[in-house]
RNA sequence: GGAGAGAUGCUCGAGCGGUUGAAGAGGCACGCCUGGAAAGCGUGUAGUCGCCUAAAGUGGCUCGUGGGUUCGAAUCCCACUCUCUCCGCCA
């Protein structure tokens, strides 16, 4: 969430960029401002009677070491009015403080000066495009043929055993899993991250976090009899390793990698994109998630493009790379770039990687802090990306290497596919 | 799952109702000493929210979390969470 700093001291700024994001309740800025104010008001009579109370208790305990009882009991005797007051005050201030953080929930990350308005996908910027599109024959076919004629993937037992949208991965297909994730960590621990095998459950505190939770929780799988979510990317676990957690300047900037598998329940999806490995609600994924100062944030946002796009480079896939609209840019987000690789088959871009600055507004959530060089503590800066989420990259390699005579296999998985063609 | 023990600052550890945000030790930082270092000596060393234009100063809260008792709680009571030991079960 923003800090109420920023919302006090630029009030003006903010609504300019939450507008950009086409957020509607503008006016919350202003009644955040004023229920700050009532806070600190409160906080402060309140602290005066609490102050008060506190020197009258002193005194008694003074008076009883003296011995002289008459004077405690006198004493005692007058705190009873305060000691009201200070638990009205209590309460009232107690009130306003969640009011306060209720509605401050409410308000997204403001986007970056580089992010334009725009109100759908349609508004997103092509910064970057590269690749040669494929001319596939007349006999090309969608990725959902090519795993059923070579027995890469079973929808259908997936539906058999748990439900849509659980497919099973057999024989090839399932080392094709293997290799993707090998070759993802490996170019990532040669980049400099550190291998992260985090917990797929999370409590509570994570979720909210990361930001997934109060307004998502619809969309994460929940174990209800023991309150924990099934994580919809490893950026939940990962990120909050550093919750609560003051780090030191020589710490930064951190950088970690983790595979995992990611559940989303996807509610409120149908229709064609849905079709095959266009929408899963189990996949697996290898996230990168840096924790950086804010000066350097950006230069570090975009030391994680280049990562991707080299991991695209070395697949052979044509791609593209998008600065997200105010529009389309997720709540929590400062700047996201959207990596979409062309799916020949199907004859479209799909996403299969977000990389994102969060700026501070995770981790004012999560109170992760650093102290800078002067000793002081501030917030720290969290960003992280798909590098890369496994099965639109499935989809298009798939559909883009077809041959007659089997798919081929790109280079740099040949090693851990144990062949260069599937057939 | 059953029985017991415990949770204090960067770390260890004392405190078990009264100026205790917390003794002592270690670590770390700075200073003195030294040609330089070690040792020694001295000083400092939590977070957070307020008040104050800022600095200085000052007030509230925080001893796992949340409640309660009391004029006053790290200390007493209740609930919860977590850790450890033993037993059971188990990849």
């Amino acid at each position: 969430m923003l800090t109420i700093q920023l919302i006090r001291q630029e009030t003006e700024y903010v609504k300019e960029r939450l507008a950009v994001k086409n957020f509607k309740n503008i006016a919350l800025v202003n009644e955040i401002i004023v229920l700050d104010d009532n806070r600190r008001k409160l906080q402060l009579e309140r602290d005066d009677a609490q102050n008060e109370m506190n020197s009258r208790s002193r005194e008694i305990g003074i008076a009883i070491k003296e011995k002289d009882m008459a004077k405690a009991e006198s004493l005692k005797n007058e705190t009873a009015e305060l000691k009201e007051k200070i638990r009205v005050l209590n309460q009232q201030h107690d009130d306003v403080v969640a009011e306060l953080n209720n509605k401050l929930v409410l308000l997204p990350n403001l986007p970056h000066a580089s992010v334009k308005a725009g109100h759908s996908a349609e508004d997103n910027e092509i910064i970057h495009s590269e690749g040669a599109i494929p001319e596939l024959g007349p006999d090309a076919v969608p990725h959902w043929e090519l795993t059923s004629k070579y027995k890469l993937i079973d929808f259908e037992l997936g539906v058999k055993i748990t439900g849509a949208g659980f497919p099973v991965y057999t024989g090839l297909g399932a080392r094709f899993q293997r290799a993707l994730i090998n070759y993802f960590l490996t170019e990532a621990v040669k980049a400099g991250y550190t291998e992260i095998q985090p917990p797929l459950m999370v409590n509570e505190a994570s979720g909210y976090g990361t930001g997934q939770l109060p307004d998502k929780d619809g969309q994460m799988y929940y174990a209800n009899e023991d309150n924990l979510y099934l994580i919809p990317t490893a950026e939940v676990p990962v990120t909050n390793i550093y919750r609560d957690v003051i780090l030191k300047a020589e710490d930064l900037p951190v950088k970690n990698v983790a595979y995992s598998a990611c559940f989303r329940r996807e509610a409120g999806s149908y229709g064609k994109d849905v079709r095959g490995l266009n929408r899963l609600h189990q996949f697996d994924k290898v996230e990168i998630v840096q924790i950086s100062t804010p000066d350097k944030s950006y230069a570090v946002l975009e030391e994680m493009r280049v990562h991707v796009a080299s991991l695209i480079q070395g697949l052979g896939l044509p791609f593209r790379v998008l600065r997200l609209c105010g529009g389309d840019i997720s709540f929590t987000s400062a700047l996201t770039y959207d990596f979409e690789v062309f799916s020949a088959a199907q004859q479209k871009w799909l996403e299969v990687s977000s990389v994102s600055n969060f700026e501070s507004f995770q981790s004012n959530r999560m109170k992760l802090r650093y102290k800078d060089a002067e000793g002081k503590t501030q917030l720290a800066h969290t960003l992280n990306g798909s590098a890369l989420a496994l099965p639109r990259i499935v989809a298009s390699l798939l559909e883009n290497n077809q041959t007659p005579d089997g798919i081929r296999v790109p280079e740099v998985l040949v090693s851990f596919m144990g062949t260069d063609i599937i057939k």
